[in-house]
Parts: C-alpha cells; structure tokens; sequence
DNA sequence: CTGAAAGCGCTTACAG
DNA sequence: CTGAAAGCGCTTACAG
C-alpha cells in the first residue's frame, strides 16, 4: 500500500508451495494449525512467507469454506431506535453474507420472559448470539451463562450484563452519558440556579446511572443544584401536571434534565406553561421528533450513542471469533457521546435517516 | 437476514441456469451486460433470479474478476490529522485489497506545484484518484478536470474543489462548521459579552469560512459581538504579544474563537498572560496536545469532523465507481461536526489514537 | 507427516 | 446468440 511499489502480484500459498517444493495443503496446514507438520517443513513455510510477504486471500478463503455462522439478535428497544441499530446489522450483513454469515433476528419480544423463550427457540439454528437484555438482573446474567457453557459465545450490547461472563459489551457508559448531561447543563445555566431530574416510574439501572453522573458532575464542578429526581409519567395532561408542580415548588429551576424517554412530553408541558424560554432541557437520542425540538430551540441539546455501531460491532466481532478464532482485544467497546445541537444536527439527521 | 427463515442455500447463478436449461455463461452475461442475449432468454433468467432471490456473492466475482483496480492518494495535512485519515484509507484497503484494488499513496508534497507534479507522475499507474487539494484554486481545478478528461475518476476530500467536476466530495462544510463553534461560544459566554477570533496570517479559503458561519451565527442569534479576525501567529512569544494587545483592547473579551491550528499556543499564551480563567477557548481537532488542553479545562470544545471517514469513504465510493459502474448518490458526504468537551473526550480520544 | 484432486461461485477467452 | 472449459486462491476430505 505504502509509496509506489504496486502492480506485482501478491504472493498466493501456491507460490510459497512451489518455492519448497511442497504441496498447497502442506503450506495450508501450517497457516491453520490443521493436521500436522514437521518442524523443519514449517519453519521453511513460515519464513517464506514472511519473506515473500504473503497476506492470505479472504475471498478465496471464504469461497472455499464449508462451515457457515449463523448468528442469533434478540433485542427489544423503542422502533425509532431500533431501526438505527438495524442498519448497523444490516451493513454487517452485507459485509458478511457472502463470506458464510446468516443472522436470526428476534426483536418482537414484550418483556424479558418472553425474550428468552424466544431466544431458547432459535438457539437449534445459531453458533453465537448478540442480545440487548432489558435489565441487567441474575435471572438474564445466569441464562446468558448457561449459553456460554452450552458453547454459544454472547455479546450484548445498548444493555450490558456485567456479571454474565459474555465475550464483550458494545453500547454506552451510562454514567458518563449523565456527566456529559450534566456539563452541557452547567454550560447553558452559566454555572448557577437549579436543575431537575425527570426519570420514569419504574427503575431502570440504566437511568439510574445517568441520574449519578449527571449529580456527580454538578456536585463537583459547578455551582447548580440537582433537584429531583422526579418520576414523571403518564398521558399529556398528567404530564403538564407534574412538571408544573416541580416548577412550582422549585421557583429558580432553569433546567430540566430528562433521563427518561419523556423528551417530547416535557418540551411540550414547558411550552403549555409559558416555561420554554426560561427552562433549558437536555436529553437523549435522536428521532423525528427530537430534531424537531432541536431546531426550534427548544430542547438545547441531546446526546446520542452511536445507534449504527451498537448494530454493527456486535455482529463483527461475533463473526471474526466464530470464523477466525479472533478473541476481542477488550471486552468493551464504549460508543462515543454524541453531544447535538442545532447547529450541529443536520448531519446526525442525515445519519438517523439512513440517507448518509 | 429477516425472521427465522435461513439455512436455505443462497441461490448461484448455477442453479439459474441449471432451472432454465442454460449454460451459466448466458446468465452471466445477463447480469452483467457483456455479450448479446436474445430478449426472451434476458426475460427468463431476470424472472428467475427475482423468484429465486439471487444475490450474487461478491467473493467469487472479484477472485475470478481479472481487472485490478489502482486509485492514487494524494494529501497534504498535518501529521497528526493525517495519520487519522490514514487509518479510513487504511481500513478500506484492508476492505477492498483481496477483491483486487491497490492504492498508490502520495502525501509529502510541500505545496500546490508539487503536489501537481506528484499526481501528474503516479498518473501511468493509477485508474482514479482521491486529492485533498491545498487551496479550492481555478488551477487546480482545471487540473483536476484534464484528469477527468483523460478518464480518471476523482474524488476530493478534506478540502473541496467545487469549480471542477470532480465526482464527489468527502468532508467539512466549514460555514456549519463556524456556526457550530458561534453556538457554542455563544453558551459559554452567555449570550453576551465579546468574542475574538483568530485566524493565520495566509488567507484560506476555509478559514475564511469557518469566520463568516461564527460571526453570522453570533449576529443572528446573540448578543455577543465578534471581533477581529485576528492574524495570529509566529512562535510562542510572539504569539503571546499578540493575544495580550488583543485582549488589552477589547477588555471586555470573555472567549477566543481559534479558526486556524494555533489553539496549542493560544491557550499557552493566555496561561502565561493569567487571563486563563477569563477567557474561553473554542477551536478544532483532536490531537494529544488538544485532548491535554480539554482535560485542563484551558479549552472548553473542540470540534471534529470524521477525519477517519474522509480517509475511508473516498477509496470506497472509487472502488465502488471503478469495480461496479456505481455512481454515488450525492456528490458530497458531508461530515458531522463532533461536539468534543471534556466529559465526552475520552471516546473521541479512543479513536483518535486507534484503539477503538 | 505429506500430496493429489475436487470444489466454492464466479469471469473470461475461445469456439461455434 | 450460446456453451464448454479453464482458472481465481483457498479448503476439504481422501489416500498414502
């Protein structure tokens, strides 16, 4: 690749079986550890090869192989958000089709019971899984480990499950997702006057780890105080409802930070209340919807986590450890904090729409 | 990929013509306009790859193809930004390198002329060509034209050249990317108060655009007036002149704008001066020296622009164009302004050293 | 421990 | 307008 010396031919295993003399299967055992080789026979592949520079042909490689890797995705996530990981999937598939891949994707399931008896039905078809559980709980972390003991490598992702013994984990840090939160409200309020939280009803590990970082980062370098956090929940009224009484009862609240998936709902009880212009909101995730908010100026800035890549790495690094033996250099790929604005938002947009 | 159905066998052109009584020649050559193919067989073989489902499988196309395809390189950046382009062209070699494309990649001219003559030399070995011009100038425009004439596809990164007729464009749109730091100098500075802006002394067109997206976004948006552009530059102390008369003149200068590459020594100059707190500092890229800067706090963000898709993409849209006859959508993939602040440094940080 | 041969799904001359 | 056959670079039984 490097400079100008290009247009010789690369180096093939039947140049390297000709120079000793050797048949192709001979220098194919060595490259694969397949059958075996006498010592003498390798080092002599092993040093032609490193001196001829040969790099094996993937396409040829692949054409050739009988073994195919079906992969296994179970998630449940919101449809705006899902569609942006399938793409991911998606463009992993058509890298990989041709090299032997075949995915099952399940993604219709209502809650976890039922996720993992969908799971347990597709696991006749599948050599490895991708899964993004609902909650990091021991029921899903000792199924996942009873998985892996039965010979199906596991890598979750949007969701981790830290106690499982899965391959790796591909999604956001949430507790960082709350710091970041937390300076980009430190920013917009000038460092002073009060924040709230919004969360939803039930708990969820995920919010509660926004929720701490986005505390922590104001505690410690900002001079905003955190209110909440408040659940707030329910039909459009009931929502106006509640974040009038947090208004109400917090006067100097210029901000409010909204962990939850309540985005729209809040940015719509502000601007029944007259609130819009005097309340900063900062939240999460991209949609339709969101951008719009965005440019009106009326949510300040959203984060995102790279939906595309929490689609696509997993399904990648399940195909190199099938395919290729190739174990993840960590066990985590943390997605990048999107930080959108609404000078910035277009090109996410663009991104979220799939038109790239 | 969708639903449980799989394990069928992916259809070959094989089964096409085995089904229609044909040789694989004819469907071959249906599918990929050479020869002449009688109407009706055209029909039948079409017909029966829709009902069969027939993908074409990639692998066995270029390991049989005998064309290769050479796409010369050719960039003038600074190394830190260029190594991170670098790792996209990099990676899409490794992509494309077994169905049979070769880069020739040329990046130590040391200005227009030599960049010119440098292309002009690799131009008997390449069939495309991805430029990152110095300067979106007439005379390498008309340059890039006679390439075209004389068949060479090329695809412009980094810095466009919209005069020519090149077939796309990979990278910034630096009007977005000064409206983008005018919105976020404008949070930081709360919406009031004076901005400086610094440029280098050579004009550039980018530059210059950079300029007008801030100061327009500042007049349309806050009450923050722009001042300058400021021609900033020569060494350390020099530098540290210039900033003092800047900031003795405009005592009410609450935030620095750096459009060109001197944040490293901007930032110095303020710490030297004491006035590190007081002042703001906005300007783009990552590199170690800025990553050091952000985790200081001594510069508030820092804004990216996918330097390693403007590697990546541009090999793969000439490939793509070469191997398949595959015109791009648009003639531009504009990059995404990446919003970098200290609490989402790390991610981007990650990937700037390549350990992603 | 080593080799000869078939085959993966396509393209490419060559022949008719 | 159509077909038979070789070949791309590898893997995979099978044989020795």
């Amino acid at each position: 690749m490097r400079g100008y010396e290009v247009k010789e031919k690369r180096t093939t295993k039947i140049d390297i079986a000709q120079k000793l003399n050797l048949s192709i299967a001979t220098v194919d055992r060595v490259f694969n550890n397949r059958g075996s080789v006498s010592p003498r026979t390798r080092e002599l592949v092993l040093e032609a090869a490193r001196e001829l520079n040969y790099i094996p042909n993937k396409n040829a490689k692949y054409l050739s192989k009988k073994v195919r890797c079906n992969i296994g995705i179970s998630y449940l996530l919101p449809e705006w958000f899902g569609s942006q990981v399938e793409r991911g999937i998606q463009q992993a598939y058509e890298e990989f089709r041709d090299f032997g891949m075949q995915l099952i994707i399940s993604k219709d399931a209502l809650d976890e019971k039922e996720q993992i008896r969908k799971i347990r039905e597709m696991l006749p078809e599948i050599d490895a899984l991708a899964v993004a559980p609902w909650e990091p709980g021991t029921e899903f972390s000792d199924f996942i480990n009873s998985l892996i003991d039965s010979g199906i490598p596991v890598v979750t992702f949007n969701n981790d499950m830290p106690l499982s013994r899965r391959l790796m984990y591909v999604g956001s840090d949430y507790v960082v997702a709350g710091r970041c939160a937390g300076q980009l409200m430190d920013a917009f309020l000038e460092h002073r006057g009060e924040a709230g939280i919004v969360i939803r009803s039930e708990h969820l590990t995920n919010m509660g780890q926004r929720v701490a970082g986005f505390r922590n980062y104001l505690s410690e370098n900002s001079g905003i105080r955190a209110q909440g956090p408040f659940k707030v929940h329910g039909n459009m009224e009931s929502v106006a409802e509640q974040v009038k009484e947090i208004l109400v009862r917090y006067p100097q609240m210029r901000g409010i930070f909204v962990a939850s998936d309540n985005l729209v709902r809040v940015a719509d009880a502000l601007k029944a209340l007259g609130e819009e212009e005097k309340v900063s909101l900062v939240g999460y995730d991209l949609n339709e919807e969101h951008a719009e908010l965005l440019r009106e100026g009326r949510v300040r800035s959203v984060i995102c986590q790279e939906p595309y890549r929490q689609g696509y790495e997993p399904v990648k690094v399940l195909f190199d450890y099938l395919m290729e033996g190739r174990l993840p250099v960590q066990n985590e790929i943390i997605t990048k904090m999107e930080i959108v604005m609404r000078e910035n938002l277009e090109g996410y947009y663009k991104e979220m729409k799939g038109d790239v």
